[in-house]
DNA sequence: AGCATTCAGGAAATCGATTTCTCGACCTCC
DNA sequence: GGAGGTCGAGAAATCGATTTCCTGAATGCT
């Protein structure tokens, strides 16, 4: 591979020292014009550009940011990374993304190599709410967390209104005039889980109705987590007549589930899912789901991790909490027993 | 943010120069034991790690590899990055990743910055047969193309075997005695899109049935363009009982623009679509696709890229075909008037 | 014993930029 | 006209590692 040419180089074809050559092309207005026009000229004809990796070794910053996210082939995941990245782009910051796959392991090694990189900071999903060396990394480099968060709030987050999200499902359910609802949610430890269970008691416990424990099921949040989920739900005595998933991979899942026992939506079962995936749309009939702003959130999240970077520790960590959006289709109806 | 140990403090507190530092944790045999212990045991009292930053800029390799892809958010390219990745970190590389929103400006942009951070090398997916720049920087860091190629083949690339692959949907169709067949494909610039139209022809040809141009569609491979192509091919004259469509996006718009106009699948068109994103299967009936093996794609692509990059120049530039499979489902049937 | 050859390990150069130091020229002001 | 100030530009230090380069000691061989 041919050399490329350096700031040196460029020194040398205009008759100046490196220094003068750095001043010039930083717009540094103690140069003089003359010369500055030298120097612009020659970088032009060497087609000269700074090497960011020594750049970034005497200015002990990178302009990288890292998005450690959690699993990139789920479309939430991939629509928050997005974001992420056309937000670091749109202010000169380069993107590295790290896939943790879900595992802790994935999660230290990745947020080992980027703190070795020199990232400026990261826009971390944590992979779970027990992971110590995140908690201890956050006091040597920025991080912004994003949909997922925990432990002490030293750390800025953006994260979904998930109490409010599922609140609103269980409303309209009932609303409907269900009045046995069945809640499939994560079994891994995570905030999110937590919380979108505590929105759905919550509701039914504002309208006085008691909760049956069987209508709470835990699985991972996978396809399989969603059709073992649903199986269980569905065909057990506690008859449901309606399920709320709080994942898109579950959601699928359940549908399977409710095809093989071929209960019929909304006829036999009411459903709502989440994340407006585009075969939600497709699917005869078209799912009710709860939409999440998952470009929006990563967008966000970065520019908070920016504004950090660049105009310092103003304010205090911030948490930001996004709301979601109901989409009403055709997946909900009125339960079959009225 | 509280600094970190140095390789000069790991040598202080063992008594020992940087020089011997540096030789014993990089497991140089020309170092005393003894001291080597002293040195391994300040290294992890101090909690050293060293910096990636300083590391690159003086051995002049980053051990970064970049991947450039078109739409993170199809989920073709998320599973072909998540290969690429998994590559990467196994053999010691973290990838970055970068997104050119199928623009040009994006791809240029990217490229730029990538080689700014002299990023060892790149896989790509080009985004058009346009891109100048691609060619010409290809003379200066090592790239290898995935999914999309162009140009002169100095370059090494992991393809689809797009030509065998749309060849056997297309004879999976006539064998169930569909004469007249459509075909929805990309109206992008670039080779996949070419090669599947090879396929699609020189099939028919080969069974003597003359092509009406009708029945070749072009659009953009998104969701929208699937819906005008479909609504275009589907009330056309030239009625076809059978279509076939080049990508994923596209295919969720031909499904829409089937049931608009109220035309049963497989009762009145039988379809074949292109990977196996999850909601093919979820559809009623679930569509027979043609898989592409993305994750393999990726990771084949950044092996062939490392390589090159750990030993040289062994071999020439390599262009590896991958085979397509094709998932036989229930949204081919016999068609109707027969 | 005497001279050549290894060899371990410290001193210093290096990667390519930015940034601090320094110095001479030119002003300014009294 | 001279002390103090400003200013532009080159020389040199710096970031943190690796990699020569070199030196003194130990080893080998005749």
């Amino acid at each position: 591979m041919s050399k490329v040419a350096t700031l040196t180089d460029v020194a040398a074809r205009a008759g100046v020292s490196p220094s003068t050559a750095s001043r010039a092309l930083n717009g540094l207005n103690t140069v003089d014009p003359e010369l500055r026009a030298r120097v612009v000229e020659a970088a032009r004809e060497l087609g000269y550009r700074p090497n960011q990796v020594a750049k970034s070794l005497r200015q002990q910053k990178t302009r990288i940011i890292a998005h450690v996210t959690a699993g990139i082939t789920a479309s939430f995941h991939a629509t928050l990374a997005q974001g992420v990245q056309d937000a670091a782009f749109n202010r000169g910051y380069t993107m590295i993304l790290g896939n943790t796959g879900m595992g802790l392991d994935g999660e230290v090694r990745y947020l080992q190599v980027f703190e070795d990189y020199k990232v400026d900071g990261m826009v971390v999903v944590p992979v779970s709410n027990m992971d110590p060396y995140l908690e201890q990394l956050s006091t040597r480099i920025p991080i912004v967390e994003v949909d997922r968060t925990f432990g002490s709030y030293s750390k800025s987050a953006v994260l979904l209104d998930n109490e409010g999200a599922i609140r609103e499902a269980t409303e309209h359910l009932l609303a409907l005039g269900h009045r046995r609802i069945g809640l499939i949610y994560g079994i891994e430890p995570v905030n999110t889980e937590i919380e979108r269970k505590e929105g759905f008691v919550k509701s039914l416990e504002q309208h006085r109705i008691p909760i049956d424990p069987r209508w709470l099921v835990r699985d991972h949040y996978t396809e399989e987590g969603g059709y073992r989920a649903g199986r269980l739900l569905l065909s057990s005595e506690a008859r449901v007549s309606a399920v709320i998933v709080t994942t898109n991979e579950a959601l699928a899942g359940l549908v399977r589930a409710a095809r093989s026992l071929e209960l019929s939506i909304p006829g036999d079962i009411s459903v709502i899912g989440m994340d407006d995936a585009r075969w939600t749309q497709l699917m005869e009939p078209p799912l009710t789901v709860i939409e999440q702003p998952a470009y929006d959130m990563g967008y966000e999240a970065a520019n908070i991790l920016l504004d950090y970077l660049e105009y310092g520790k103003i304010g205090e960590p911030r948490v930001r909490r996004m709301p979601a959006r109901l989409i009403l289709r055709r997946s909900t109806a009125v339960p079959k027993g009225r």
